[in-house]
DNA sequence: TTCATAATAGTAACCATTACTGTCTTGGCG
DNA sequence: CGCCAAGACAGTAATGGTTACTATTATGAA
């Protein structure tokens, strides 16, 4: 009866993932779109609805859906990993002032794969690419600090 | 928080640092061409000649040198952290089966920056571009595990 | 409704890195 | 050369992010 158990098993990958209120809201964190929330967001959000839940369901659900390809889980930087809902390939621009994380709009590039096939004697399976810059808040105003998301 | 960034722009010349035993056999270390060593890796092999060297001593002088531009730090993929001694633009093969690094061959690529510039109301200032595939070793021989650099 | 087991809360452990502290070195100056 | 301020050190504790463990609860297929 509930749409999202239905989402669940229409993407198809796992059998016995159970749908629990808490994964529930974890995911409804992350259909907001344009966020790029990291575990430790994700939690204070879910908190509100669900004051007890646990940090480690929180990682463990990110985990378990990232793995169940319904969540990607970004390396950006050196800090927290950050977990995104938009699952086809897209760039993201990182501002180094205060953290935050856009997605940049347009497609992928053209092929960076091909010339680094020529050039290695790796078998090329991707790449990752960010770029970096100030957001247009910390472009504008006096240095603020960190407030990702 | 004046230090040696500051005295080595000053000075136009990495002195200001004091030349110890330590950052000297670190910085040997790392001079090995093709090497992108974690701390750790770097803290082993150091070891062998100062038995007692203190992880925090390496930790604190890779620091030191990348802040005084002499090594570059890189953030590759989600695990510890890479030194450089090529400090020109270059782009990195990550092997996703052992860890390895590896240089990739061949100037940057030509303006991605530009492109993203289009595309974001971001200021951008710079990206990270790094590729992932299988090493010559993984490639072709059975999976092993973790033995990076 | 039952029941095997997936998932949870709470907590401990882990790993990479940084901070602290008292002692030892280094190197510029005489 | 030796002096000595302050840079650097070893040893160790602390931190931050994440994962592992465990006894208990909740899910959902039958
Ligand atoms: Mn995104
Ligand atoms: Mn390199
Ligand atoms: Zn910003
Ligand atoms: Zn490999």
């Amino acid at each position: 009866m509930v749409t999202i158990m239905n989402k669940v098993q229409a993407n198809a990958k796992p059998a016995g993932l159970r749908m629990t209120r808490q994964r529930r809201l974890i995911l409804e964190e992350l259909d907001a779109p344009g966020r790029h929330p990291t575990a430790d967001a994700v939690y204070q959000q879910v908190r509100r609805r669900i004051p007890n839940i646990s940090l480690g369901t929180v990682y463990r659900n990110l985990e378990v859906l990232s793995q169940a390809g319904m969540i990607r889980k970004l390396h950006i930087g050196s800090g927290q990993k950050r977990y995104d809902r938009k699952l086809h390939k897209h760039y993201h621009v990182h501002c180094v002032q205060c953290g935050r994380i856009s997605d940049l709009p347009g497609g992928p590039f053209g092929d960076l794969e091909e010339v680094a096939r020529g050039n290695s004697d790796f078998d090329i399976i991707g790449y990752e690419l960010e770029f970096e810059g100030l957001c247009r808040q910390c472009k504008d105003s006096s240095p603020r600090q960190r407030e990702p998301n």
